[in-house]
RNA sequence: CGGGGUGUGGCGCAGCCUGGUAGCGCGCGCGGUUUGGGACCGUGAGGUCGAAGGUUCGAAUCCUUUCACCCCGACCA
């Protein structure tokens, strides 16, 4: 490609305000443009890296044995009903009609039709395991798009849809994993693969892959020597145990004139934070409950964790006035002890889950559900009881892992994830069944597995660039070679010509800069556009015959003949 | 959806408070001088000032409504 001709030219100026290093860097240099907020052009150079990646990431599926195959953009939303999903997606689905008024969402995954299409064969055990893929654009109204690629509302993504049986399932989740770290690998990724919650695709695990970057929107914590890592929503850690061994001491009601934070509590009492004992009140809309969280003081709830244990699924903070009119509670002085006594009426029923963490604790401090007056010596069993005991509690940086190292909080990109959904799918949906060894009909035991292709482009610019530009990974670069003409003497002008020629011929992908443009712009636009090799031609150069070399990654240059340039580029 | 902000040539902005000829830089076209890290001179094209309504002799500017986009939060490939 001539840069002369090129459609999308780099421009400096463009979306210079734009926050994300890799959404202003791709602006720039002219790979991508916006259209609409979270829709985005692709530009022959943005489109030339995608190609890259989708080639990568098919070689490696190919390879794994999946089958790629194309599904319809448009879903019948009657598949979406069977496994109830138009309303517990958490992303905006988008809907369509046709004119005989018949309903279609645009997919934004698309379990249900590799169900329904499955289902819809006479499949026996011995053609399983098989796992199907495809590349396509997927829909996400998504509430606020942010962060150039990195959160968009329309973009292409690799799906893939394995069918098994339990047993065979292992193996290829298994498979899926080392494929995926093999895709990143050669796209030049780093990336941490981190225990995840499914939500609301179903199943019972996940792993997200995430590269590792600053502007990433991930939270996720990785023990280094274990190798133990998970997303913040699911990590476990040690919690140790406080004052175990002191003795119960009897419950006591005291004054309490103080604020309702627990640093309020923490002053007057005089105690440590972790004594206290933290409560936090949801309402849960799903299931039309009170979900009262309790915890050690100097914990968090994790909100992921406590929907799981607590079977919610849309929670959300009560209200003060709930609080006091429908619990006969106070803010900031709820208390698990006499939490709604009994015989009083409430308009929801209430559940209280207590965290782990309360075990690691005696004598504990806290709210006596009255303005101004608190508990002391609160302990759990013997002044009140749980409903639901589990891990609620959010993991901090430094906290043990499982392992036992302290945890290192991280930030990144998830470009991709494999979810394990096992017989979720085979029983919302009727007949998605194969025939046994002894004839019968059984159900399909299914995982799926999806990566980004957009998303990986950005990240991959967010885990290489400097100041000047891009520096792609020569796996998805859009060009190998940034051929750059100096003057416009003839003899250099054929030499640059005859050498683009000789790259074409020998189908090495080559960017030659032919514009009657000044050199520091030329070099500029290079750096901006991140090939990973620069060859120069110019005046000079042509009557000593002599190229120029120079990695992009690189300060310094090589000067070589024509043959020792071409052995060393090809 | 909650909070904050912005809409003026392709891009970045000024003008708005205090109503009266739409301006600057970059980019683009043409002519010329230049050519190893984003040159310079001359010249030219390009704007219903996000949209609708209102106030006024007169609106980019004041008022009302509305739309779009950006940033922060709750969600995800």
């Amino acid at each position: 490609m001539r840069v002369s001709k090129l459609f999308g030219k780099p421009s400096k100026t463009e979306g210079s305000d734009y926050k994300i290093d890799s959404h202003r860097l791709l602006t720039q240099a002219g790979f991508i443009r916006e259209s609409s907020a979270g829709r985005y052009y692709l530009l022959p150079l943005g489109l030339k890296v995608h190609e890259k990646i989708i080639a990568i990431v098919r070689k490696h599926m190919n390879k794994a044995g999946a089958q790629e195959l194309v599904m319809p953009i448009l879903h019948p939303l009657e598949l979406w009903q069977e496994t109830n999903r138009t309303t517990t997606v958490s992303f905006e689905l988008m809907k369509i009609t046709d004119r005989r008024g018949a309903e279609f969402a645009l997919g934004g995954t698309a379990e249900e039709m590799a169900v329904d299409l499955i289902r819809h064969f006479n499949i026996s055990y011995k053609d399983l395991p098989f796992n199907v893929y495809q590349f396509s654009n997927k829909f996400r109204d998504e509430l606020r798009a942010r962060g150039g690629l990195l959160r968009v509302r329309e973009f292409v993504m690799k799906d893939a849809y394995s069918f098994g049986t339990e047993d065979q399932f292992k193996d290829v989740y298994q498979g899926m994993w080392d494929t995926y770290k093999a895709i990143f690998n050669e796209a030049g990724l780093k990336v941490d693969v981190v225990a995840a919650d499914n939500g609301y695709i179903g199943g019972d695990y996940c792993h997200e892959f995430v590269a590792e970057a600053k502007a990433g929107e991930s939270r996720y914590f990785i023990d280094e020597k274990s190798g133990y890592a998970a997303h913040e929503d699911v990590a476990t850690f040690t919690i140790g145990d406080k004052n175990t061994e002191e003795a119960l001491k009897p419950l006591q009601q005291v004054a309490a004139d103080r604020g309702p934070t627990m640093k309020d509590g923490e002053d007057f009492h005089k105690l440590p934070l972790w004594q206290q004992v933290k409560d936090v009140l949801y309402f849960d809309e799903a299931t039309k409950r009170y979900i009262l969280a309790v915890i050690r003081g100097d914990l968090d709830v994790n909100e992921t964790k406590l929907m799981q244990a607590a079977g919610a699924w849309d929670l959300r903070a009560a209200t003060e006035d709930e609080i006091r009119h429908d619990l006969a509670s106070e803010p900031g002085f709820i208390c698990p002890v006499d939490f709604v006594k009994h015989g009083k009426k409430t308009k929801f029923p209430v559940v209280i889950v207590g965290d782990k963490s309360l075990r690691t604790a005696r004598n504990m401090y806290g709210g006596a559900n009255k303005k101004h007056l608190d508990h002391l010596n609160i302990n759990i069993d013997r002044d009140y009881k749980v409903d639901i005991e589990a891990d609620i509690a959010l993991a901090q940086a430094g906290v043990p892992s499982p392992d036992g190292n302290p945890l290192v909080e991280k930030r990144g990109i998830e470009v991709g994830n494999i979810f394990q959904l096992g017989y979720h799918y085979s029983n919302l949906m009727e007949g998605a069944e194969y025939t046994d060894e002894s004839g019968k009909r059984q159900k399909y035991y299914m995982g799926c597995y999806g990566i980004g292709i957009g998303r990986t482009l950005a990240a991959i610019v967010e885990a290489n660039h400097d100041q000047k530009g891009i520096m792609w990974p020569e796996s998805v670069a859009p060009a190998k070679i940034y051929l750059a003409r100096l003057g416009n003497n003839p003899d250099t002008t054929k030499v640059a010509d005859d050498l683009y020629q000789t790259l074409l011929e020998k189908n090495i992908d080559v960017l030659y800069d032919d514009r009657d443009a000044r050199p520091g712009e030329k070099f500029a636009d290079a750096d901006l556009m991140g090939i990973p090799y620069r060859v120069v031609v110019s005046d000079k150069l042509v009557a000593a015959k002599q190229f120029e070399l120079k990695a992009r990654s690189q300060d310094e240059f090589e000067l070589l003949t024509h043959a020792e340039l071409l052995q060393k580029i090809s």
